[in-house]
DNA sequence: TTGTAGGCGTTATCAA
DNA sequence: TTGATAACGCCTACAA
């Protein structure tokens, strides 16, 4: 019998072998006791127990992973968990993986090809069994795609689907969204409608582009080629962009994301024009705070926490091997029409947030709040 | 010679017996030359690292975690990180976690007790090398105290501090940031000042509401206890003490957090009272897209990013044995005046921004940007 | 129902 | 400098 050395551990965790000694069995009776599967007698299981209990045991995960070949854990690599977008859709995956017994670990890429890589080579070293991908412009490496397939750790993509990544995917319907604003800007009476962008390169800013240009089609109006600029989703760039377009007086405006908002609505400060009255606005992402400072933004909301949470919900089935089927979820964004758009200025007996009555309920932050912010 | 059964292991990710076996040497070798510590011959080192190229040959994290007890992985428990103070901090934890080589598995608390439980166990059994905690109100059960002394994982308190938890701190100066602010009020001319507070049972909530006491005192203001009131750090708290407050007809307001904020605004709305024109207001946590709606709001910012990366830096020294004496980080708050507390009624001539020309600059949201925004 | 022992993929010790 | 082999803590055939 070639016994562990029962050498003096009073100041590490508790092992399955501690346990096992202390409640004079076997670790595989431990073992299956921890983990409820063969059935054990009820003396046996109670002598367990109390060993665990008085040992404070809790098996060690890394351990269980090394033979089990799951830890149990997902990675998750965003652009930038600061960008207000993200919050909610991390949450979202939080969320549902937690319930599921699954941890997260958080990477920001930068949306920068090689921190991207670097983190998911680390997420493939730390045995991950899945990873959802807000992935960076730009093709993934060919070594990386081998090692991802090789290591069979499922990826599901998240917002932004590139051709060199064929796996499952969870976007939002991006040009429907630029549609529906750009049309309800046109309705009301804009004519000349400028466009912010995202980069070109990623493919929900392609969407949204070609959102935009279909709506002015569709309404029989020429677009104008110097009132579409291509910003990169930052703040810097929605700033530059409106002291480009705004000198131009243009009836309105698109924006692609609400951070090139914020840029685009300090250019109007400082040229001294102001939302609604001078220039009409929407844009995309809808946040809890917009609706009580001015302008209140007219923008098309995307559920995040249900991009999240579907993501989740995929990447599972992958892993678990319920999935062979290739998934494509397609989630679609809401316009939440408030003032900046001009809309009120033409009917003045509008109420606001006519078309979405649900955000006067303010919803604390809490867990349950979100699922009524988020559902589409 | 006990070689360990060399079966197919085509679809399995190479291990390191894979590459010993490829560059005909002992697997001692290959750590050697993967860890790059004991000295290795050239030519071996060379046939490793071929193998090391052609197996794609990437470590597994699991099983050195296992054998070396660190993991190089630490948990961080916030709140909720869709309320916007964590984005930031986990950023900057996350950061100067992987600068270290450090990955970070995100928790979120929601503030309850059992929920944090839960997770610090999980921590506990992933063998995180180290965790950040931001506390929710209430004792750790002594059980969890004890399991965290006895595997010897350090805990750095994020913001928060309670008597149970006698470890390192990362603290703001919430006392005088409120003080600062409120000071800032009463110079002004409001003298009937009102507070929303955040739950006292939480040590920042407590330090700002004496931080708002101590202002009025030195004004020599009496105050009145019915315009003090005790929210949860919700938008929901916000929007019913602003039900409350604002009929009685306050100078100024000032608000221990932001979403408050976003909730009080919300009934000053409904209630058609107008800020700054009808109170003032000024209120705790400062975001890039403050400054670009009405009301401009007058903020207490905290250094978000430094918080968390000053934890993580703390969380490192502890793990690596370099530190012995308990930390107690306090960093300074900046206050930022724009229009909502009625400074810009009584000064016409002022500047935005006069006290944080910094303000200005609109950094992308980079990591580069981000030390900018918050050095302090 | 319970125990034994081998293996998961590393690192580390001790010889060679 | 290298190699063989024992941990690390757990799960799980296979035996008993």
């Amino acid at each position: 019998m070639k016994s562990r050395a029962p050498r003096d551990r009073s100041f590490h965790k508790a092992t399955i072998y501690d346990v096992a000694r202390h409640a004079r069995v076997s670790v595989f009776t431990v073992s299956a006791v921890v983990n409820n599967n063969s059935h054990v007698s009820h003396t046996l299981r109670r002598r367990v127990e109390n060993a665990v209990q008085k040992l404070n045991y809790r098996p060690n995960l890394l351990a269980r992973g090394l033979v089990k070949r799951q830890t149990h854990t997902i990675g998750i690599v965003v652009r930038d968990i600061v960008n207000p977008f993200y919050p909610l859709l991390v949450r979202g995956i939080e969320d549902a993986a937690h319930k599921s017994g699954y941890s997260v670990l958080l990477c920001n890429s930068d949306d920068q090809r090689d921190k991207e890589e670097q983190y998911l080579e680390l997420l493939l070293s730390k045995r991950v069994d899945g990873i959802l991908l807000n992935k960076a412009p730009g093709a993934l490496s060919s070594s990386l795609r081998q090692q991802l397939a090789e290591a069979k750790v499922p990826v599901v993509s998240l917002m932004r689907i590139s051709r060199d990544l064929q796996g499952d995917a969870v976007v939002t319907d991006d040009a429907k969204g630029a549609f529906d604003a750009v049309s309800h800007l046109v309705r009301i009476g804009h004519r000349r409608v400028a466009l912010v962008s995202g980069p070109l390169s990623v493919s929900n800013a392609k969407a949204r582009w070609n959102g935009f240009c279909k709506a002015l089609e569709r309404a029989g109006i020429e677009r104008e080629r110097e009132l579409m600029v291509e910003g990169d989703y930052h703040i810097d760039s929605g700033y530059r962009a409106g002291l480009s377009l705004l000198p131009l007086r243009p009836d309105a405006v698109f924006l692609a994301n609400y951070l090139m908002t914020v840029g685009f609505m300090k250019a109007a400060d400082e040229i001294g024009l102001r939302c609604p009255e001078d220039f009409g606005l929407a844009s995309f992402d809808d946040y809890p705070w917009l609706s009580c400072f001015r302008p209140r933004l007219t923008t098309v909301e995307l559920p995040k926490y249900e991009i999240g949470s579907a993501a989740v919900r995929i990447l599972l089935e992958r892993i678990s091997g319920k999935r062979s089927r290739r998934a494509l979820i397609k989630l679609t964004p809401e316009l939440h029409v408030r003032e900046s758009c001009g809309f009120m200025l033409r009917r003045s007996d509008a109420q606001d947030d006519y078309l979405s009555p649900r955000e006067k309920t303010y919803p604390a932050s809490g867990a349950t709040a979100f699922q009524g912010v988020s559902q589409v």
